[in-house]
DNA sequence: TATTTTTATGTAATCGATTACCAAAAATAA
DNA sequence: TTATTTTTGGTAATCGATTACATAAAAATA
């Protein structure tokens, strides 16, 4: 049980006050040499360590940043995460992650949590509808990110991948392969992601002059679950599709599963191509085509247009809108000549 | 630019002192019910917020728990956050996570950092040989929890599974499959886990009778290419394996990817079983055998003995030492008749 | 030697909240 | 009415560090 030491345990220790050991301990130039070094010395020998609270309190720089995720053991976060961890560590700054898994209200509860403990910044991949929470944020004058799924506001940068690209590459390697119907896997069309997909995947049906059929959307929820029973009820239709967009790549697996035990042939008989490159879709006999979202660039140019912000001396608010384009990753699911990848 | 409210503007407000509005909103009941309706409905009105930083600098508590892992972006380290995270938020608690990418010199000055800032727990998946720095954070009465890659440690508790009982089980399951000359591919032996995955391997061995080869044995570093690389190697001896039990998915994929190139069948000629349940083993059309580590359990239970350990008013040290068992799941890569999982 | 300048250090306020201790004011008892 | 108790709220210290300002001592200059 021992005791903490402080700037004026040492300061006592050695006759002096602790203006003079903050002083040598923070290279100020009005110190002399000799003191300096037995300050430190001492320190030293007493194991003294700086208390960040203090001097957060102080400064009003906790450097502390929050982030928040529906969840974290998804491997896009991770990778976002990682990104952000590695390129703000070495500028002294540490990561509170926060998980919503999705829930509005537990998102607004992360907020005020990480805004009372004075985070110097948030990031945030949002699942809500409203934008209330987001104005206290600014109001306090605390830098707000968005990245992936973000809301549309002034003054706030985000970084996100161009979803509409995103799935109209998607819709358009489908027509290109010779695929006619269409169908696709939106997620919740109230976030800007999967509405932006979906909106993608209209506009490539429409300048390919093909027909948007409403029942050919089915709405999903990323899991493997939920894209079983999607293709479940396309197949009732009358003309089923020859082909499906998922928005996400847990709901085409699904899809694939089942159209496998119903002895459908992919490509050959409905092609699949999902969304986000999970590991996964690599590395299944029948790889999975999907579209790459660069969750590692993301969390790094997020990290970066935050330091920009800190960084940035003037009053002029920077708003910087980062979009990543998406990259079309072409495997043996929608591949009709087999090929690797 | 907004100022943030602090209980001093409140009371200069309403012209009674800071003590007062503390009181008021702390639910102190030395106060007056009018008083403390009009402090809260001002506080209100102001958008009051406490500041947590002042706060845990009085009462020495931040409310902030630092994770230390290898990376954030696999499944296993996501999913032990996770659970963390789950666990400890109800509590008020934040998780800060640190990435070492197993380098001894960035864990150390992640334990620095975490101290500085004052965390009012330490949980880590360490990759260092030393345990100095694990004595630092003791020194300070820190609760330090170890979980997955731990240090032996009198007085610090840990959060692992079985390896050993994990490699025994999967080398077990070859031998009861009919292999006999089953090679490993060890990580990384300075690390405990693959050291104990290594001696359950080698005493199912001789529980069986079953000479162990050195040379069945390969160094690899968990991804794909060192799976490769390895068997390889093993493929070139004059008598080959037949069965590959590897300490992680990854270079279970790896060998597996080779192999099928070489043309070898799986698990006919070869079997193999990794270890990690990584979501990529259970989706491959070749479902590959594995050995579960419920991480999400596994990161509750870090974060249940963690808030024992704080919740325990005695002067006594909390060590608990929580072994999970690890699960055998057998899968296509070693079932020699076909059979579905 | 007297005066100015430089150097080194101390004093005290500050960041925002909590709380032990104390003192009016109000309520109750005599 | 006076004495006592209870209620309510103020005063000031505290957590640990930084820093503007003041000042004594030392060094430089006249």
């Amino acid at each position: 049980m021992k005791k903490k030491f402080t700037i004026y345990d040492i300061a006592n220790a050695l006759n002096i006050t602790a203006a003079t050991v903050s002083r040598a301990l923070n290279d100020n130039p009005n110190i002399s040499k000799a003191t300096k070094e037995l300050v430190l010395k001492t320190a030293e020998k007493m194991g003294y360590e700086q208390n960040k609270l203090a001097l957060a309190l102080k400064s009003g720089k906790s450097n502390n940043v929050g982030v928040i995720v529906p969840r974290i053991d998804s491997n896009f976060f991770g990778s976002v995460i990682r990104g952000i961890e590695e390129e703000l560590n070495p500028f002294g700054y540490h990561v509170i992650i926060c998980q919503t898994n999705g829930d509005e209200a537990k998102e607004i509860a992360n907020i005020d949590a990480l805004l009372n403990s004075q985070v110097d910044g948030i990031f945030i991949s949002t699942s809500s509808k409203d934008v209330a929470s987001f104005e206290r944020i600014l109001r306090k004058d605390v830098p707000l990110i968005f990245f992936d799924r973000k809301k549309t506001m002034n003054n706030v940068s985000s970084v996100t991948i161009n979803d509409f690209d995103g799935g109209y590459k998607a819709t358009q390697h489908l027509i290109d392969n010779g695929c006619k119907q269409i169908a696709h896997f939106s997620g919740d069309l109230n976030i800007e992601i999967f509405n932006d997909r979906f909106a993608g995947y209209k506009q490539a049906l429409t300048d390919n002059g093909i027909d948007y059929i409403e029942e050919y959307v089915v709405k999903t929820r990323s899991n493997v679950e939920d894209g079983k029973k999607a293709v479940k009820k396309l197949l009732k239709l009358k003309n089923p599709p020859d082909a499906i967009f998922s928005s996400s790549d847990w709901d085409a697996l699904g899809a694939i599963q089942e159209l496998r035990t119903k002895n459908y042939k992919i490509p050959e008989d409905i092609s699949v191509i999902g969304f986000s490159n999970e590991p996964f879709t690599k590395f299944m006999e029948l790889s999975i085509s999907t579209v790459d979202q660069f969750p590692l660039e993301m969390g790094k140019i997020t990290a970066k247009v935050f330091l920009e912000q800190v960084n940035n001396s003037e009053k002029v608010k920077i708003e910087k809108k980062v979009v990543l384009e998406p990259e079309l990753i072409i495997r043996k699911s929608t591949k009709k000549t087999a090929v690797k990848k």
